[in-house]
DNA sequence: AATTAGCACTCGAGGCAGTAGAGTGCTAAA
DNA sequence: TTTAGCACTCTACTGCCTCGAGTGCTAATT
């Protein structure tokens, strides 16, 4: 019925209106702060009525009796998920980044780092970003480098201009010319070939050829070498920055809270699971308060985005930030990162 | 005379019972407690009268009237100094470590993130580790790659197994050729040398071949592509983790001065200029509470130590903690760290 | 039927006084 | 030179009180 339809839009409204008035200042809102704000169109005790409903919903709470209400997780979502139709008018409010930040940019790790920058200087939260797996990149060239007698350090240049390096012992000694014959064999077959892919080719090469013959050897080295390149890389390639965001925040007084918060941001390998379960998730996604894991980051918000080359999901970076968070720049930025890198990632090469 | 010095001795013994009663604590201690963890020895009332002396030498203050008496920075700092004699008996404390940490160690990078490790588990203190520069450093090989018409990326690796890479854009095509020549060049004439002796190198032979010739237009690239790398890099090759430890510490339950402490420790160009400073410091170095600069680590301590590659030192690690550090163990385990990292660099190439 | 003014009620924040006890400095005795 | 003893000081903690912001409900108004 019509009729219900428009008290739900009102209440909406009113509750966008409570969440951002909480979300600037922090404290509790109040019946009387929400009509000023709509500038008394209508008085606060109307506010009151329609607060008590929201309550009931479970949109908003009331720290005590005679206080005034704060949003709850549940009253976040809704506001996130009707986000889309309220704004996306101003675009050009993010663009003037674009110079600052996008400048000279020449590997995706300076675009990475540069989104990282963004989120601490503009919106002023956590960000947390991965860096893309060797396996899921796109092979330019690979040098073979012998560092020892019985060491050769692998050097592979991805279609994104990112270097990679792994060192390997060899159980004997190997001759500068059999390095060079390799690393020309894997550049002529394998440019542009995707890491994980190369692998496969290579042990259908292998699985055929003469296990004594030239190419039966050169097809197992090189086998051993892109597999330990593989699966080495992972570990540490996450970098948390923008910790400090935190230590303003009214949210995180309770100095408990926080220490619990500080010591999963400082934890990379788990940082690292989380990130790394958001890999194919695609598009732009919102962790509110409890839907987050580990305890302390209940607190928290997590936005989180992927970038990629060629289709392919490449990595992800997470925004971190309170739960009264400004999920409406966030979202802003957000779409504006998006864009920026998948363009800038694909001019790359 | 001999009485002076006991006394001298005695009251030292006194400072480092408070100092490290103080350091478990955080509480500040009473002559009872001191007399107490000294077996009774003494009565407290003797140790008053001690106190009252270190107080007037200002080795120690009281908060107030009717409390126990904690260390001043001076008081530290006489403690610090005075650290040589007393210890360094425990070493095999420490050597279990390096088992742990440093096995499986291929490049300086390597080395440096272990050293981070090992001060964030066993200290529990911030590290702040700086790689080295690359005009420190010494080349082993160079690699030129075209990766578009008109662009260069060269891969640069060191002897410390260190690879750094940078983009240059030129202004028209250049050949696939003529780069293997450049690379060739540089390769052949400069293997095992300083990136910095390299530069002046490359200007000598500028400044005397023809510049139409082909080795002045070699040289001429080469010491636009050296000065380039030499100055890129130097941004954002610090690393601080292990910031969380900061919080459970009694020291900083201000929440004020925690915050302004993070500001700084987040702050990488900052803490950059810091360590920077002390490049050439040689050795190991302790600033104590307000021996240090910006306003919010005046209440901690910093403690720095350099690492070195055939007598070059290539770059500098700081401890940062509470200035109710525990600084017999930094000591100790400032003192192994620097043997092994000197030796495990040396055997890196 | 929806809105609003008015009013009684609730509850936390903050100020104030009183108490307990930890720790000191001083004095006089050992 | 050390120590026991004691008076003194100052914080931390507690309970009590008041103030006021904010609510929910009811009755009047549109």
């Amino acid at each position: 019925m019509v009729y219900q339809k428009n008290r739900d839009e009102r209440n909406s409204e009113i509750l966008s209106q409570i969440i951002q008035l909480y979300t600037a200042t922090a404290i509790p809102v109040s019946s009387k702060s929400v009509a000023e704000s709509m500038d008394n169109i209508v008085s606060s005790a109307t506010i009151r009525n329609i607060m008590a409903e929201l309550e009931e919903d479970g949109f908003i709470e009331q720290p005590h009796t005679s206080a005034g209400r704060r949003p709850t997780d549940r009253g976040y979502r809704h506001y996130v998920d009707h986000l889309n139709g309220r704004l996306s008018l101003e675009k050009h409010k993010v663009k003037k980044f674009e110079e600052e930040f996008f400048e000279k940019v020449r590997s995706i790790k300076d675009l990475i780092e540069q989104s990282s920058h963004l989120i601490n200087r503009q919106l002023h939260y956590a960000s947390a970003v991965m860096l893309p797996d060797t396996v899921s990149q796109y092979m330019k060239h690979l040098e073979l480098l012998k560092i020892k007698s019985d060491t050769v350090m692998a050097v592979l240049v991805t279609m994104t201009n990112i270097v990679e390096n792994y060192i390997i012992k060899l159980d004997g000694d190997i001759e500068k010319g059999q390095l060079n014959k390799i690393a020309n064999f894997i550049n002529e077959k394998c440019e542009g070939k995707k890491v994980s892919d190369i692998l496969e080719y290579l042990k259908g090469v292998n699985s055929v050829a003469d296990k004594n013959s030239e190419l039966g050897a050169m097809s197992a080295f090189a086998i051993r070498l892109i597999d330990g390149m593989a699966k080495t890389d992972i570990e540490n390639e996450i970098f948390i920055t923008g910790m400090d965001c935190f230590s303003g925040q009214a949210d995180f007084s309770n100095s408990e809270d926080f220490r619990n918060l500080l010591k999963i941001l400082s934890d990379k390998k788990l940082m690292m699971k989380i990130m790394k379960g958001e890999l194919s998730a695609g598009g732009m996604r919102f962790y509110i308060g409890h839907e987050n894991e580990p305890e302390p980051l209940k607190k928290c918000s997590l936005v989180t985005f992927g970038y990629e080359f060629h289709g392919t999901p490449l990595g992800r970076i997470g925004i971190i930030g309170p739960t009264r968070m400004h999920y409406e720049n966030v979202f802003q930025t957000v779409n504006y990162l998006i864009e920026v890198l998948n363009s800038k990632i694909e001019g790359l090469s």
